[in-house]
DNA sequence: TCGAACCCTCACACAAATGTGAGGGTCAAC
DNA sequence: GTTGACCCTCACATTTGTGTGAGGGTTCGA
């Protein structure tokens, strides 16, 4: 597929497709008149590329950690350096920290909007 | 307590606790110098919207759901508009489905991680 | 009274993610 | 063979969260 379907497919603007291949996020081949062809899995990629940055992961740390989290999981036992391995510890810890921190607050906002509800329509 | 210390107890730079500042996610008081005060309950907010900022969260958006996550619940009818509830649901949302995806990610980190370690030293 | 260590505002600088547009190819359908 | 819908690269613009420094007060101890 090209980019325009993978931009639609993905709710992603084909500037933004451009640059995360520009950030070696996402991959592309080459059609012969210089077009960028993706294959279905570009999809997915695409998808975890958006999470990760959503979640406040900047492309740099992302670059690193998406390929331990390729589907036929292929160790890279190259990458296994120890400094790899501490990131990689290091991220998921923080990673834990903030899903945990996130439940934390998002339950507090469950919490006002219970009251809120509770309240509705009564006097103040 | 005045900018300084509180910038050591939150490992923020004081111009980011101004730029909070300008922002609306923290208050302060005004000394007669003109020097900004600070009292205990500042540490915890800093650390609030630090959490927030780092997952992802835009001032913008804090600056609209801290009033809800007060210690001392205060429900604030006034802001309570059909606007404000709706954002507060959609950010909730949002918020779990970060924290799932963030959780998600790193199980496949850990996984990553446990599988390197039981071929360490191994062979490739 | 001098200096160090604070504080203030203002303003420019920067990186990251993203938008936008210019200038220019490719290709299929009419 | 022209038009419209794609695609390309390049490059400048904008927003956000930050850093950094200039220029200048305040406070306090030596």
């Amino acid at each position: 597929m090209r980019i325009g379907e993978l931009s639609e497919r993905t709710g992603t603007s084909r500037r933004l497709l451009r640059y995360y291949e520009e950030q070696g996020l996402i991959v592309s081949q080459r059609c012969e008149n210089g077009y960028r062809s993706y294959d279905e899995s570009s999809v997915d990629r695409v998808g975890q590329v958006r999470g990760l940055l959503d979640a406040g992961l900047p492309t740099r740390i992302i670059k690193q950690i998406l390929p331990c989290l390729d589907k036929p999981r292929v160790i890279h036992f190259r990458d296994a350096t120890p400094e790899m391995l501490a990131l990689l510890e290091h991220e998921r810890d923080r990673m834990t920290e903030r899903a945990n921190f996130l439940l934390r607050n998002r339950d507090a906002i469950s919490a006002y909007l219970d009251e809120v509800r509770a309240n509705a329509g009564a006097p103040r």
